[in-house]
DNA sequence: ACCCATACTGCCAAAAACTGTCAGGATGTT
DNA sequence: AACATCCTGACAGTTTTTGGCAGTATGGGT
């Protein structure tokens, strides 16, 4: 085996295996004697990784040459907490749980001081009006936009109208109290903004309007700001 | 030159140098044979560094092993979007900077087509009720509360009486509708809220208080969550 | 302080890997 | 079609790497 293949190796192993980790763990790991395996780490620390090793201990990789030179700044760690910290108390479970995996892969990346400032950051959020817990659809509509898919259901309009609608789904949108769905509505020929709480028997169609998306979103969204731009009409909803 | 060395920094030369890139002037770079460069290419392959290559054209580094094995999901990419989105809004000019950058930094190591969900989330988030903007003293408390130094500042209570107080600053908190600090009051001898609005005057002390905030945070915190579970009488505020 | 576990480094002969030259084939762009 | 460039095999000579051995240094626990 080529010693830069190993090397690469190595490096995954370290990240891998629980830490500190001996040296003979590692040779054993790798198929080769001890004393390659001193060798390798040295030629890993000629390339940059930061390996702590201590004897009667074993090694630590401290520092991942692998992992990006991004560096953020304290505030930008600050954002990233109370970004997250947000998103945790937006209502959809899903969502939450994405952002507490999201900011742990973040604080796995920085170093030790750094990953301590976001552990106790200063900024933090309260919310004293919850949003009610998301509808049960949030996430057949959330996945319905990424695929650019149909999407079928009943809606109640605000007179308690219902209808049966296929609409585009386009973008999910959380307000202070409540959840909105920004779509092309088939029935209406026109966009519409919907609350995921008035629908029901929502269903994914078997029909896409890929690649449709991200233009008819645009296109939404620039209705939606000459709307605001010419008075304070309230933007229409259904 | 060890061929392992050689394979790093030929990876640096791909991210440096303008693509496409011929192998000849990539040996030329290296001080090897284009036999030797065709070589190292294969083994970064085998590496995992996916390398595009077309004759009469030159290489590309299409996916880059040194990029982190980090992932995110989606769903994860979503709630970063969203809740920097959420800190754009938060009324804090220069939280909303940092989260801008902090976002420019994490879209900058992903590969192209995550960038893209990134750019086109589906999340969004939109406020009808603004903070108002963050007064000035907000990123001098900021700092204080970061390097642990004591804060002075007259304070104008809920009943419109104005007093002087040293505080130990803990922690910013980022209310529905206005941003509140929480401290050690050195005039109370007792945990308080405040209101950032109320704040007047306000400089930072001479006198440090660390290394207190992350425990005496923690204590705060144990004591708001003992009072909110004992009733709904509401938390002391100043 | 002592003991144990482990990091660390130099040396050397044998083994393995690597190199550049040469030749020839394939492919993308204009 | 012409040109530029990717791609791959073969081979003799060169360079690098390996493992075993020996000895020193060091961190942590008792």
């Amino acid at each position: 085996m080529a010693k830069s293949d190993r090397l690469f190796r190595l490096l995954t192993a370290f990240r891998l295996l629980p830490q500190p980790i001996t040296a003979a763990r590692l040779a054993q790991e790798m198929n080769v004697s001890e004393r390659t395996l001193y060798r390798d780490i040295e030629s890993l620390r000629v390339g940059g990784a930061l390996i702590d090793g201590a004897a009667g201990v074993g090694y630590r990789l401290t520092e991942d040459p692998a992992l990006p030179p991004q560096m953020f700044t304290r505030l930008e760690v600050e954002a990233l907490v109370l970004g997250l910290a947000e998103v945790r108390q937006a209502g959809d479970p899903a969502l939450a749980k994405a952002a507490e995996m999201a900011m742990a892969k973040i604080t796995a990346t920085l170093p030790e001081r750094v990953q301590r400032q976001a552990i106790h950051a200063v900024s933090q959020t309260y919310r004293f009006e919850k949003r009610p817990a998301a509808p049960a659809h949030l996430g057949l509509i959330r996945e319905c936009c990424w695929e650019e898919r149909m999407l079928d259901m009943s809606y109640t309009d605000a007179t308690g109208e219902v209808s049966l609608r296929r609409v585009w789904p386009l973008s999910v949108v959380f307000l202070d109290h409540m959840l909105m769905l920004l779509a092309y509505c088939t029935l209406r020929q026109d966009f519409r903004k919907f609350m995921l709480h008035r629908m029901q028997d929502v269903t994914a169609a078997e029909s896409y309007f890929r690649p449709r998306r991200v233009p008819l979103l645009r296109e939404f969204h620039a209705q939606l700001r000459g709307q605001t731009g010419s008075g304070a009409r309230k933007p229409a909803q259904s």
